[in-house]
Order: structure tokens, then C-alpha cells, then sequence
DNA sequence: ACCAACGGTAAGAATATATTACCGGCGGTA
DNA sequence: TACCGCCGGTAATATATTCTTACCGTTGGT
């Protein structure tokens, strides 16, 4: 189902990006094997692959999944949560609460390509 | 690393659509220990995993995998709420307003189990 | 006490992946 | 022609992961 229809955006996204299957393997420390199986629609992408692929052929992971493209950049983000936060529930809160916690601990984290 | 971000963010996220791990798994066809073993960072997460798992919970797939949503605008009424917790880093700030956003839009989904 | 649901996890069977190696095709070039 | 290097596909098998069932302790309700 939409096993292949990644494997095939994935396909697209790696030859957009001008990127042989061995180059790609390389860049990511995986064996071209692997691009080949994944393309083929034969091997599961693990989500990390998955955020790797996205990354590097520079295209958006929506994109990969589901054909979608995900438009703008959060910019007033701060009055969103303001607002957003009023109306929330207690027990939302405190799930965000741990969330946040969840944030602060993996902080030092990278991500860029 | 973003294994266990993911793994979090799943667990999170199911915990906000108001879903035990056996409903979750039910409903996706899945078995009860591929989740838990998913949200302790054990066990990789397919890609057409990760799709499903995003839907059922109604998140984004980006929030999962990047902690990252791009959507709209809100406004500005209860920014003193929003400041209050913002001892908090921008980038933390960012990830909260998703938060929030993904909380709002798994109140509004289908809540009961 | 019981019961039902939750989430964690152990263990062996079943399946998938990693890694190496080999294949044929294709452009260039001598 | 032959040779070369790079491309992508794939076979083989040792290794790793996942599936599936089952059991555990905890919690909340009756």
C-alpha cells in the first residue's frame, strides 16, 4: 500500500536530489543494498531512516509518507500557545507538563543535517 | 537519540488522544507489546507505522518524528499565560506551542475509546 | 475478596535485515 | 573490439529483529 508509494517518493526524492544510490548509502552510513530494497518497496524504512532520507535528500518527511507538502514556519508561535493555553484541561496540562519535561531533558540534541 | 524522542512522542501522543496501548493496538491491528515495546524505545517504528500511529492519534507525523508542526495562526488574548512559563528557551517555547496545538486537535478527534 | 484493564516483559518461533558478493547495463575511451 | 568505472538489482546466509503467547504486578471498581 503506501509501503510502495514511499518507497517510490523516496526513490523520486533521492534522484532529485541528484544522488546515486551508493552516494546516499554512504552520506548515511548505510549499505546501498538497503536504498536498493527500500526503493524497491521490499524493506521497512525504521523512522529514523526515514528522518535521515527526508533530511539529506531535502524534502519534507510529510512529503515522503503522504505525497504532502507541509507550507509555513512557525513565527507567532508564542501568542498561539497563549491563547491555546486557556482553554485547555487539566489533565492536558499536565500531560504537557511531562511533555515539556520530555523537552528540556532531550535539549542538547541534534538535528541538523 | 531521536529513537527515543520518537518513542516518547508516541507514547505522549497517545496518552493525549486519551488511548490505552491495547485500544492503540486494536485499532491498528496491532499487538499490545509492539506498542509498549515502540513507546520504550526497543523496538524500531516502520514507516507505515509511524503513518498510522500519527493518524490514529491525531498528530502530525512531523510532531512525532521532529517535534516539529508547521500550522497556522492563533491569537493573542492570554499571552501573560504563555510568558508565565517562559523561563523556558525559544526553541523550547516552539516545541510547547505544538504541543499544545497537537493537544487541542486530539480533544477535538475522537476522544472516547 | 474478586474482577477487569492497564502496562511491562520473558521466551521461542517466525520473519526481516545486514553484509558480502556477483550480475548485467551503460557511457566513455583507447 | 576490449576495457574501465559507476550504476542499480539481487542471491546467500549469518545475524538481528520482530511476532506471538503468556505471565507478572499494579490499580481501580464492585
Amino acid at each position: 500500500m503506501s509501503k510502495l508509494e514511499i518507497a517510490n517518493r523516496l526513490r523520486s526524492a533521492r534522484e532529485m536530489a541528484g544522488l546515486s544510490q551508493g552516494q546516499a548509502a554512504k552520506r548515511l552510513g548505510m549499505h546501498r543494498p538497503t536504498i536498493s530494497e527500500i526503493e524497491a518497496g521490499r524493506r521497512n524504512v525504521k523512522s529514523d531512516e526515514l528522518l535521515k532520507l527526508a533530511n539529506l535528500y531535502g524534502v519534507e518527511i510529510t512529503w515522503i509518507t503522504e505525497g504532502k507538502v507541509n507550507e509555513d514556519k512557525i513565527d507567532q508561535s508564542i501568542l498561539a500557545a497563549a491563547r491555546e493555553l486557556s482553554s485547555m484541561k487539566d489533565e492536558d496540562i499536565e500531560a504537557l507538563i511531562n511533555t515539556i519535561k520530555m523537552i528540556k531533558a532531550s535539549e542538547n540534541k541534534d538535528g541538523k543535517n
